[in-house]
Order: C-alpha cells, then sequence, then structure tokens
DNA sequence: ATAGGGTTAG
C-alpha cells in the first residue's frame, strides 16, 4: 500500500537527483524512513538512484539493502547495476557479482538494463568475457538480444575484448541500429587498425539518415584514417562533418586536428585549432602532440606555455607531447623544466609519461638522468624497459644496454620488435656473436624475427660478426624488406670487404623498386671506394642527385675524398673539397692526411695538416702525423711550431681502448694496460705478430724501415 | 525510478 505521500516524495527526490545533491536527498530518505515507506519500491529505487546519481555508492547500496527483499524489483537491482557499471573498470565485479546475486533470487528476470550495465561491465577485462558470454545467452534466453541497446552494448563489449568478428555478427544480426551501434562496430575495427574495414563499414551507414553520421560516428573514423594515405578520404569527412554541423563538437576537432598533423599539413591542423571554439586538453594535447612529431620543438613548446597561461591543466597526454619536443631539441634545460611539471602535476608514476623522460634524458644525453627516471617506477612495462634499452645502446653504453635486457628477460617481462632491435644493436657494436645469437633465439621464439626492424637488426649483427652466411640467411627469410633492411646486408657486405656482392645488392634492391636513401649510398660509395673503382665511384655519386634526388651530404664528400686519394688523385681531391658547398669542417682533410701517411706522399699530407691547424683542429693523431711528416724531413722548427700549438689548442690523446669476448668473458685492454693477468704473454706475441706484419709489409710494397716506423707510430 | 558509443601518448 502506497503513502498519500509518495508522489511528492518522488518530486522531491528527482530534484535531489538532478542537482546532484545529496544533502538535500538525505534528508528527504531521512523523511522516507520516518513515514515507513522505503518499503514501497518506487520511493526505495528513487532513494536508490538518487545516491547512485550522486556518487554515493555505498549510501546507494545501504538503501538497496534496507528496502528488504520483498520490496526490490528489477529496477531496483538495475539502478545498482549500473550506477558500478557508469564507475568503469572499478565497477566491474561488484556488478557481476550483482547480476549473479540477482539470478539467484530466481522470480526476478533481467531486462534490457540489466544487460547493458552487466556488457559494459564485461567489457574492461579479458578474464571476464566468460561471464560476458553467459550473459549474452541469458539475453538470449529471456528475449532481450533485439533491443538496440542490449545489442550496441554487446557488440562493444566483444570489441573491448580483441572478438570484432564476434562483435560484426551481433552486428548483422541486429534487427535495427543507431548511431551507437554504428560508433561501437567503427571504433572496434579502429581499434585494431582495420583502416578498410571501418571506412567500408561507415559508407554503409544510410545517407537518409543524417541522425545516425552524428559527431561520434565521425570521431571515430577519422581516428582511423589519420594517416597519410587516407588523407582525400579524411578531407571528405571533413567536409561531410560540416555539413552536417558537426565541427563544433570538440571531440570532431580534435580528431581533425590529428588528421592533419599525421599528415604533416600544420597550417590545416592550426586553422582547425584556431577557429575550435571550446578546446578541451585533448586539442591542446593533439596540437602540442602534432607539432613535436614534425620536429617542431620550438612551436610546440611555445603551445605549452601558452596552454599554461590559459589556465589548462596539462594531461599526461600533454607532457607526452613536450617531453617529445625536448628530446628532439635535444634541450636538457627544457627538459629538466618539463619533468618538474611532471612531478608537479602528480604523473610521475604513469609509464607513458615515464617512458617519454627516459627518452628524452637519453637524447639529451644525460644518460644517469634516464636511469634515475626509469628506476623511479615499480611497473615497468615493455615499452619502458626497451626504452631504457636503446636510451643505452643510443649512447654507446653496449654493456649496459644488453645487462639491462637480461634483467628485463629475467623478470619474465615479454619484449616487442623494438627491444629485439636496440639489444641487438648493442650486440653489433659489441660484435657479441654468442649474445646476439640468443636474442635472435628469443626473438623467434616471441614470433619477432621476420619483421623488418628484427630481420634489419640481426642481418647487421651477423655481419659486424663477421658471419655473412647468416646475415644473408636472415636477409632471405624475410618476406618483406624496406629501404633500411637493405641498407643493413649492403653495410655488411660491403664493411666485410666484399665490395662487389654489396654492389650487386644495390642492383638488385633498384630492381625491386626500392628506392636508396643517403645511408645506401655511404655503403656503396664506401664499396667503390676499397675497390678502387673511382669511375663507377663517380658514377654513383653523381646518380644520387640526378636519379633519385638526393643531395650529398658530409659522408658522401667524405667517400669520395677517401675514393681519389686512395687512386692518389691528390690534385683531384683538393679542388673537389675546395668545390664542396657544405660546411665540412676538418672532416675531409682529415681524410687526405691520413690517405697521405698511407700512401707516403708527405707534401700533400702536409698541405692537408696544414689547413687542419688553421681550422682549428682537435685531433691529436693530426698533429701527430703532421709533426712526423716534418720531423722525417728533418726540418725541426716546423715539428718545434706543430707541437706548440697542439699544446696551446689543450688537445691530448684519449688513452685508447680494445676488447675482445673470449668464452663469454670480455678481456680489456688500455694504453699501457699492465692489470690484464696474461699481459706478458700477449705482449710477447703482439711483438712476434708486429714484426711478421712489418716484414711481409716490407716485401711487398719496399717501404724503407724509417717509413714503416712513421707508419705504426702514427696508427 | 534504471541503460549503450568517440578524441590526444611512450
Amino acid at each position: 500500500m502506497r503513502p498519500s505521500t509518495g508522489p511528492s516524495l518522488f518530486t522531491f527526490l528527482l530534484r535531489c537527483t538532478d542537482q546532484r545533491s545529496p544533502e538535500a536527498g538525505r534528508s528527504v530518505h531521512a523523511f522516507t524512513i520516518k513515514i515507513g515507506s522505503l518499503a514501497d519500491n518506487f520511493v526505495g529505487n528513487s532513494v536508490v538512484n538518487m545516491y547512485a546519481k550522486c556518487g554515493c555508492l555505498a549510501e546507494a547500496t545501504a538503501a538497496f539493502d534496507d528496502m528488504g527483499a520483498g520490496a526490490r524489483d528489477v529496477v531496483s537491482w538495475n539502478c545498482l547495476i549500473n550506477s558500478y557499471s557508469q564507475l568503469g573498470p572499478a565497477g566491474s565485479a561488484p556488478v557481476l557479482n550483482l547480476f549473479r546475486r540477482m539470478r539467484a533470487h530466481g522470480l526476478l528476470y533481467p531486462n534490457a538494463f540489466t544487460f547493458t550495465g552487466v556488457f559494459t561491465a564485461a567489457s574492461h577485462f579479458p578474464e571476464m568475457l566468460q561471464y560476458g558470454a553467459e550473459a549474452h545467452c541469458i539475453a538470449i534466453k529471456t528475449a532481450n538480444s533485439a533491443d538496440v541497446f542490449v545489442g550496441s552494448s554487446l557488440l562493444n563489449m566483444y570489441c573491448k575484448l580483441g572478438l570484432v568478428s564476434d562483435a560484426r555478427k551481433v552486428f548483422d544480426r541486429m534487427p535495427q541500429r543507431n548511431s551507437v551501434s554504428w560508433a561501437a562496430m567503427i571504433s572496434g575495427y579502429a581499434a585494431e587498425k582495420k583502416e578498410i574495414e571501418a571506412f567500408e563499414l561507415f559508407k554503409l551507414i544510410p545517407v537518409d539518415d543524417k541522425q545516425n553520421i552524428n559527431e561520434f560516428v565521425v570521431t571515430s573514423v577519422l581516428s582511423v584514417l589519420s594517416q597519410p594515405e587516407f588523407l582525400q578520404t579524411g578531407r571528405q569527412i571533413h567536409g561531410l562533418a560540416i555539413r552536417n554541423g558537426l565541427i563544433s563538437f570538440v571531440s570532431v576537432d580534435n580528431s581533425l586536428i590529428t588528421l592533419y598533423t599525421k599528415c604533416q599539413l600544420l597550417d590545416d591542423a592550426l586553422a582547425i585549432f584556431k577557429s575550435s571554439g571550446d578546446k578541451s586538453p585533448i586539442t591542446w594535447s593533439a596540437m602540442i602532440t602534432g607539432y613535436a612529431q614534425n620536429g617542431e620543438s620550438a612551436k610546440s613548446l611555445d603551445l605549452f606555455t601558452h596552454m599554461h597561461s590559459n589556465g589548462v591543466r596539462p594531461s599526461e597526454f600533454t607532457l607526452v607531447g613536450v617531453l617529445n619536443a625536448c628530446s628532439d631539441h635535444s634541450s636538457l634545460s627544457c627538459g629538466k623544466e618539463a619533468h618538474c611539471f611532471m612531478l608537479k602535476l602528480g604523473f610521475q608514476s604513469q609509464v607513458y609519461v615515464q617512458s617519454a623522460l627516459v627518452d628524452m634524458y637519453a637524447k639529451c644525453f644525460s644518460i644517469e638522468d634516464a636511469r634515475r627516471a626509469f628506476d623511479s617506477l615499480r611497473d615497468a612495462d615493455t615499452v619502458l624497459w626497451t626504452t631504457m634499452i636503446a636510451a643505452y645502446a643510443q649512447n654507446g653504453e653496449h654493456e649496459e644496454a644488453l645487462a639491462v635486457y637480461a634483467r628485463m628477460t629475467t623478470k619474465g617481462i615479454s619484449p616487442n620488435n623494438l627491444t629485439m632491435a636496440s639489444a641487438l644493436r648493442a650486440c653489433s657494436s659489441l660484435a657479441a656473436f654468442e649474445e646476439g645469437r640468443l636474442i635472435h633465439g628469443c626473438a623467434l621464439k616471441h614470433g619477432l624475427s621476420l619483421g623488418i626492424p628484427v630481420g634489419s637488426a640481426l642481418s647487421t649483427m651477423y655481419a659486424k660478426c663477421g658471419n655473412l652466411e647468416d646475415c644473408n640467411i636472415v636477409f632471405r627469410r624475410m618476406p618483406q624488406r624496406d629501404v633500411v633492411a637493405w641498407n643493413s646486408i649492403i653495410s655488411g657486405y660491403s664493411q666485410n670487404g666484399c665490395g662487389t656482392d654489396a654492389l650487386n645488392l644495390f642492383e638488385e634492391m633498384k630492381l625491386e623498386g626500392t628506392q636508396p636513401d643517403g645511408v645506401t649510398f655511404i655503403n656503396v660509395l664506401c664499396a667503390c671506394s676499397h675497390m678502387g673503382l673511382l669511375q663507377k665511384g663517380w658514377g654513383y655519386f653523381n646518380s644520387m642527385q640526378n636519379e633519385h634526388g638526393l643531395m650529398p651530404a658530409i659522408d658522401h664528400f667524405a667517400c669520395m675524398v677517401d675514393m681519389l686519394t686512395r687512386a692518389r688523385k691528390f690534385d683531384e681531391a683538393k679542388s673537389f673539397i675546395e668545390s664542396v658547398p657544405i660546411d665540412h669542417g676538418t672532416c675531409l682533410w682529415r681524410i687526405v692526411l691520413g690517405a697521405c701517411r698511407d700512401e707516403r706522399d708527405f707534401n700533400y699530407g702536409a698541405h692537408a695538416g696544414e689547413r687542419l691547424m688553421e681550422l682549428g683542429s682537435k685531433d691529436s693523431s693530426a698533429y701527430i702525423l703532421l709533426s712526423n711528416i716534418y720531423a722525417s724531413w728533418s726540418s725541426w722548427d716546423d715539428v718545434e711550431r706543430v707541437r706548440g700549438s697542439m699544446k696551446l689548442r689543450g688537445v691530448s690523446k684519449e688513452p685508447g681502448c680494445s676488447w675482445i669476448e673470449i668464452k663469454s668473458r670480455v678481456h680489456v685492454f688500455v694504453v699501457g694496460e699492465l692489470l690484464h693477468p696474461q699481459i706478458v704473454d700477449i705482449n710477447v706475441g703482439l711483438r712476434w705478430l708486429g714484426k711478421h706484419m712489418r716484414a711481409e709489409v716490407a716485401e711487398c710494397c719496399n717501404f724503407n724501415e724509417e717509413e714503416l716506423l712513421l707508419i705504426a707510430s702514427s696508427s
């Protein structure tokens, strides 16, 4: 029996709910208890709903319990279920629990409202799939599966759990669909990067049904088409968004900004950004990130300052963008400032931000800071570990890179292709063959060995270890190759003295239709240089610009100088260097000096050495070579002059260091090594080797003893 | 009295 005060209580409770005022709601609740109407399921449900909407879930649950089993109906259960499901992942377990209790009750049948809450709850965790699928069966049995809300939340659940084709089956069987169904299905394809499927589905939306192409649908489809190859389609959807009056929706603007920044059209992106009426932190982040990703670090940082002065609170996404801009800038002071922001805003425990931070410090050459940032996070994931490995590899600390990789493996964190590529890069630099093979095995186990980044890194690793056979096998097994993959094998052959094979590979690459880049030409020109193919070298050098539109850079000029001097064309080398249109510092003259030593042409050597001194070279070996040349001529004044300016400029020789891995142990030697346990025997062996080498060289080249000592002293 | 979908990142 319902008391006469019922209707007015509803009105009060509704108003409290609408105004999200639990304070007022509590006094109405107290009144319902006083007049004993909580047992009325309409009033009770309103109380539960009021607390739930006000975010007071504990009180909602208490009111639900107070209603008593007799007064609770489907709506009471649904109110509670849906308010938990709106909490997101945190509410998933309570929802499934409530659903189980509701069914155990027996007399109540779940309805469409129940299933939408249950499916939403199950969509957050893969291990909840079985509960979701079970609920799907119950929905069919209780004749709820034809409902649009049920269908939409169900297909969304399958999408979020990675079962897109199951989602599509649900979608296809829906007797009716609305914008939510379309948006959920499109974003399901978007999450799997299935651009074609997403766009095909988008085109299936009935054209007369403008209602279905709303801001959600447009946002989803734009997000998946934000790539240069879909720019034209993206522009068409932009036009459609304008015609449908969707341009004022902030999420549409955000995805348009992303579309244009991903296509490197920063002006178009900026136009959207400027015209966007109410910018969200996402709008700012998208633009800041867009600048950073397009190498416009200064503009990125500038916009961040603007965001800050406009009083918009940066999100973790913003910080990632800003940190990226700082890495690009190699600006440690900017990076440290961003780090402070990050701490102030409390993003230090977010893995994405942490990885960007580690990367920033690594790119700013502050590897200790990178390590400290890495160590400060407890639950590092694959990418963060990989960033740290890459950070050491980029900074030349290859042993540390492998140590971090080893620790990652012990912790059972599975690698991705960049992990493998970075660890292999460290192996290449150390020529660590055994370690490299182990990593190859690991890549194989994880199914990563055939992809482009890992395949290329493997080829390089085998080549750097002198194993061209495995370098070739790995390369030939790759199902697809890009210019980087080709470069790895061409450089492998070229650096191992197999110039002819390197050049044949280069021709094969062009036949396959892969465009060479600057790196390819460095290897090709090196190969020509080593084989003394001067004419061929010139041909390739000229083809860079003429056939491939590539501007020669300092390394290419260096290859040509090397090639000319090896052929003893010192005059040509001299005029070539003087014609180089870019700033080349001391590098080209240094090559000439080195070649003059090897070719015993000390006149040109002295010229190159004097040029290097004029240019203020800090290279100690150049000064030593030059003074040795003068010494061989007995020009003691010049020797004094060179030694003097070397001292004046504070040029000193860094101690040389080398190492070798024997049976998994690394043996390190510095100049004048005394500490190695077998150093006496090693020195005896080295002297023996040196004597025999000199004898052999002298025999075939007719050097005299004096010249040989000059060569030995400078190399 | 109760419900479902979208945008930015290492």
